[in-house]
DNA sequence: TTGTACGCGTTATCAT
DNA sequence: ATGATAACGCGTACAA
């Protein structure tokens, strides 16, 4: 009783295993009354067809899968769910698979795809800065999604991406904040190593402090740690923390996620200070976190749901043969809340 | 060149594929030589050996499943990660399986057990009232982590649950707000239709007003809608704004999650009201979100990460042979924050 | 130490 | 409409 097989089956309903595969897979060419036959008899046998020989068998299984880089990501996340819907809608399934900050998403890639014949692939976040070789190695459609926008990966015409434009976002925020008198503004960064989406964001920045002929301080940029979890209000905090104990003068924090932004907040009242009389407070992503908070994050909230929704669009395209690939580029949008003031 | 498979490499290397097997999997009985021979040619050839093949032929395969009700709620996720380490520390794999609201965890359980040959499950949240039943049918050692703690599934010796005493707990800060003087509390809980952890957490309430000569009064009971995402912040501002609005006189607010009570707190404000002084506010569940908040949170933290390593360390003791199912619950601290005062 | 052959549970092909 | 049978790619007993 270990477990009953479509073999068992066929031999219950006294019929052949290749009906009983009919019967499971709403094939047309079957008799009705045979079909629920069988089907009852399964229901009763708690019959479950294996997966794996399934996938194993199977020539087209008509599953995109959905590789999310960090389980933690809200922003990710709320894009997965739009993904899944636009994908479901479409009459195909979708195989979730969270890649740990360590691994290498492109080996997940190249496995999945093997063991489950995908028809695509959504990266979600991660870097992709050396790996465009091995990417090539992928033989079917995929699409990077919100993942760094370096320049140099527009190109390709193998694959297709969506994103904001990093250098550009940070830029408007950084130049937001100058505009309203802020001259020594804090940023709070990625990895000191990062060579993505936090060295963009960097760039953006620096580039606005140039445009207004404010001169660039090593001093005021914080580097998230790497011993506490990526992008996590508990990184914003600490590293917040101590940037303040250093009484480097300063009167606006521009942090490059949400969750830094209201780790650092916390920071800030901790020290004493007031957000936004004293200091400033500025995010990126624009999450339900920032807007419940209170104050609420002056933010760079990124058009989640547009991009998702377009991410699904061009791989289907592709996927069905009526589109090259693309590289689409969104805008971002500043919302201006409780966080940040005039100078 | 759609795919490269064992037998290819075979023939390339001039071996068999059973040679080829041993060296993937370092069988010892090999000859360093060959083995190095074998290796460097599948990495020449990009070979990938194909997960569904290996599922559908292996016979055990050390694999946990970790099955987790809801990929938003954050508690979860903290716990996944622990368990984790737990896993990977004992030499397991884990599958990582993410279940919608709408579906049924056991159906998913039961497939994964077919397909990947499971050496146990962990179920992560996730209500199974009326679902007793259809979990005999797994035939897998399995454990319930911080499901709902109904007292008439802890008898069940087919199965092991580590949970906290969600009425006790409830009971606990219910208790806690009528000592500080609250009288007219608010309870923001599940949805209406709830009979697991938001049944569970509303039962501990009354008893505590009960037991402290306060009538329960139906107006203070604040539903989540179920047209919103469960236990976001969003559902959380939107019913307590609606609740405000109905200008029912109290003192304090029990919501039944942290990021309930964030997205609360907020609403609080935007009518007006202080945190604590107009209005105490309280949650449950210990994230670090709550935490950080402005004001902090005083909540229910549950010991995610000591809940997280007994799951692991009784689910294998079971594997091993060497321990009985047992249903265990955990005490969940109680810690003061900014959010709550004495009236 | 290495190769051959069979079987895992399913779907696809080809008869009937 | 239905049944027998050959793959799918791999691991493993067994033979060499």
């Amino acid at each position: 009783m270990g477990s009953v097989n479509i073999k068992d089956i066929a031999r219950m309903c006294g019929v052949g295993v290749s009906t009983v595969s009919r019967a499971l897979n709403n094939h047309p060419d079957i008799n009705p009354v045979t079909r629920d036959k069988i089907m009852r008899c399964i229901r009763e046998n708690n019959y479950i067809p294996n997966n794996s020989a399934r996938n194993l068998k199977r020539q087209e299984a008509k599953v995109i899968a959905i590789l999310v880089k960090g389980l933690s990501n809200m922003f990710l996340i709320g894009m997965t769910k739009t993904l899944e819907a636009e994908i479901e809608s479409r009459g195909y399934s979708v195989a979730l698979e969270r890649i740990k900050f360590e691994e290498d998403e492109v080996d997940v890639a190249l496995e999945l795809v093997k063991e489950k014949r995908l028809k695509g692939i959504i990266f979600l976040g991660g870097d992709f800065e050396h790996r465009v070789d091995k990417l090539k190695e992928l033989d079917v459609p995929f699409i990077l999604s919100t993942a760094g926008s370096e320049p140099d990966m527009q190109d390709s015409e193998s694959y297709s991406s969506v994103s904001v434009d990093d250098i550009k976002e940070s830029y408007k925020m950084t130049d937001y904040l100058i505009k309203l008198g802020h001259k020594r503004i804090a940023l709070l960064s990625g990895k000191s190593d990062d060579e993505s989406v936090g060295f963009l964001r960097i760039e953006g920045y620096k580039k606005a402090l140039k445009d207004n002929g404010i001169e660039f301080d090593e001093d005021l940029l914080i580097y998230m740690r790497d011993d506490i979890e990526d992008y996590s209000m508990e990184n914003g905090y600490v590293v917040t923390k101590e940037f303040l104990e250093k009484k480097i003068p300063c009167t606006a924090l521009f942090a490059i996620s949400d969750t830094l932004a209201i780790g650092a907040s916390r920071a800030i009242h901790d020290a004493g200070l007031r957000i936004p009389q004293d200091i400033s407070v500025a995010g990126f992503d624009g999450l339900d976190a920032g807007m419940y908070s209170y104050p609420s994050i002056t933010t760079i909230a990124q058009p989640g749901e547009v991009m998702a929704r377009e991410t699904a669009k061009i791989l289907f395209d592709i996927i069905k043969g009526k589109g090259k690939h693309k590289h689409k580029i969104f805008d971002a949008k500043l919302i201006e809340r409780e966080s940040t003031a005039r100078r």
